[in-house]
DNA sequence: AAAAATCGGACTATTGTTATCCGAATTAAT
DNA sequence: ATTAATTCGGATAACAATAGTCCGATTTTT
């Protein structure tokens, strides 16, 4: 398994279709209606983007939710990260290392690491923009 | 989450050890006593990889595996396709792709795909010989 | 015959993901 | 002021996947 999170998969398709409606303030209903996605679910998840400065909420009647930055330069390694998820393959990759209970028998971190990094590369170079290009 | 599950961890760890004592057969036993792996889960691992071509096992007392082929030819594609689980990122670029209930909503596949893309070759170039270099 | 190993199926425990519910706070329009 | 539409935030439930365990059968060497 190397799957996304319905967070991140739904967080990206949410962030795309803003980029495209650039300039409106767009509600969570309206997401969720055209994109056909669990509404609660959607707003938990735009509420955390919102917090981590990906979006801007307006909130009231009118209220919805205006991308904070240019979707060039959000990148899906920050939607990831903003969605307080990572994109670690194994856990010794993990930041507080020291934790993981086979860091002695571990003989896999260091080329495991070098995969890490062409991944963290991939994503660090993908962003909304690309997304919005159908 | 973006992460391998233990089964192929534990697996290539495996195919790492075996590969760092080539001519031996070696026992699920003494893998799991050096890498500190529960058992009989790795037991079920490498039985799997057996049924599927990656390591060839030898039955009865003084029985084990041994790698069916050379270590550079074996890539970890290559290893989690044999351990019968996936590495796609969203569920809509799965082979049965009519089967995603979102494919009339669906506005990430292309871009997502062109990501997935990526990272299967970065899957498909990375083999066990990399990760027996210390 | 005995011992040490693989084989294979069933099962359990634990965790993580996904989804839902509900009440509170905010804001615009009436 | 009141109402309506929205975000906010915490709790919880339902579901799925992962990880781990157990046990008996089979194989093969000694
Ligand atoms: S498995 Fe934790 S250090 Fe590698
Ligand atoms: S989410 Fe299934 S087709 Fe994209």
């Amino acid at each position: 398994m190397l799957k996304l999170s319905k967070k991140i998969e739904y967080g990206i398709q949410a962030l795309q279709y803003m980029a495209n409606n650039s300039g409106n303030v767009i509600s969570a209903k309206e997401i969720s209606e055209q994109l056909n996605i669990p509404y609660d679910f959607l707003s938990k998840t735009l509420q955390i983007l919102n917090k981590n400065g990906i979006i801007v909420s307006q909130q009231g009647i009118k209220g919805g939710y205006i991308l904070a930055r240019d979707p060039k330069s959000t990148t899906v390694a920050e939607i990831i990260k903003a969605l307080e998820e990572n994109a670690i393959i194994v856990d010794c990759l993990a930041e507080d290392e020291e934790n993981c209970d086979r860091i002695n028998v571990c003989t896999i971190k260091n080329p495991m690491n070098k995969l890490q990094e062409k991944i963290n590369y991939l994503l660090n170079n993908t962003t909304i923009a690309e997304f919005s290009e159908v």
